[in-house]
DNA sequence: TATTGTTATACTCTATAACTATA
DNA sequence: TATAGTTATAGAGTATAACAATA
């Protein structure tokens, strides 16, 4: 049980607030939380129902259920009845739910890239390295 | 306008909501938000009325106010009138709301100790150094 | 007039429990 | 029986608008 020094804890929480605040405004500038985001992300490149997108975003099926309803409603993802399983649905961006997406990845990059616009290429690559290996833990070499 | 790697990005992104998810379930072990741990945090060392609070946690002050009042009834903080104006109160810890931020502080440090146990010394000051700069932009010389 | 804070209201987000339909 | 999903309900969290009290 290590304890990180009390440096490394404020600079990573003051991180992750900092990127949160980005991903809360970009959503903001059309109405999207941060949760519609992940959601719309999470659709973007995957075939998924309502159970496993609840399993993605550590929530629980029926909140997914209206989240998805509210998105449904505002004509960015379209509810379709699975073909193998009588009882599920498949989730999927309509037209506008991809262009917003996108649009809302690329608006994410650029405001990460004014917060990393002062490091070099050896300490962007530092950072990211760094920050990888703390998502996925210690690199594994195949 | 730059915009950053893909990687780079994704790394950042990960790793933020890897630190919330930390401070999630820390906070849900008392049945605390994010945001109310952020409340006893900001509260803990400020001396602080209910409009700077709000400024501090990006709220309307109409939200502070629920988010005290929740705060209050479960017995972690104290309104008090302000001695200088009239108007205004301010919010204080409790002992039990210090125990509980002091406990939580302690927790987030540890877990964060663990998603960092891999690196070593250097690395983790890189890291540390690096999270800084992009929080607070490239190193300020005095 | 401006500021501090609360109240009323409405909506999003979330979980729990109970339910339907399918596997 | 188990799984996929919805509905009903309750509560936290949030903003806007209107308000009271103080500066």
């Amino acid at each position: 049980m290590s304890t990180a020094p009390e440096a490394t804890v404020d600079a990573l929480v003051q991180l992750s607030f900092a990127i949160q605040r980005i991903l809360a405004t970009v959503g903001a500038e059309r109405e999207l939380s941060v949760v519609q985001m992940r959601l719309l992300g999470i659709v973007r490149d995957r075939r998924i129902g309502m159970a496993e997108l609840g399993l993605h975003l550590g929530l629980d099926k029926s909140s997914v259920t209206g989240l998805v309803t509210r998105a449904e409603r505002r004509g960015l993802v379209q509810r379709s009845p699975s073909p193998d399983d009588g009882r599920a649905v498949h989730v999927t961006l309509t037209p506008l739910g991809r262009a917003w997406t996108e649009q809302g990845a690329a608006e994410v990059a650029a405001a990460i890239g004014e917060l990393t616009a002062h490091l070099d290429a050896d300490q962007r690559t530092a950072l990211t390295s760094l920050a990888e290996s703390l998502v996925s833990g210690p690199a594994t070499p195949r």
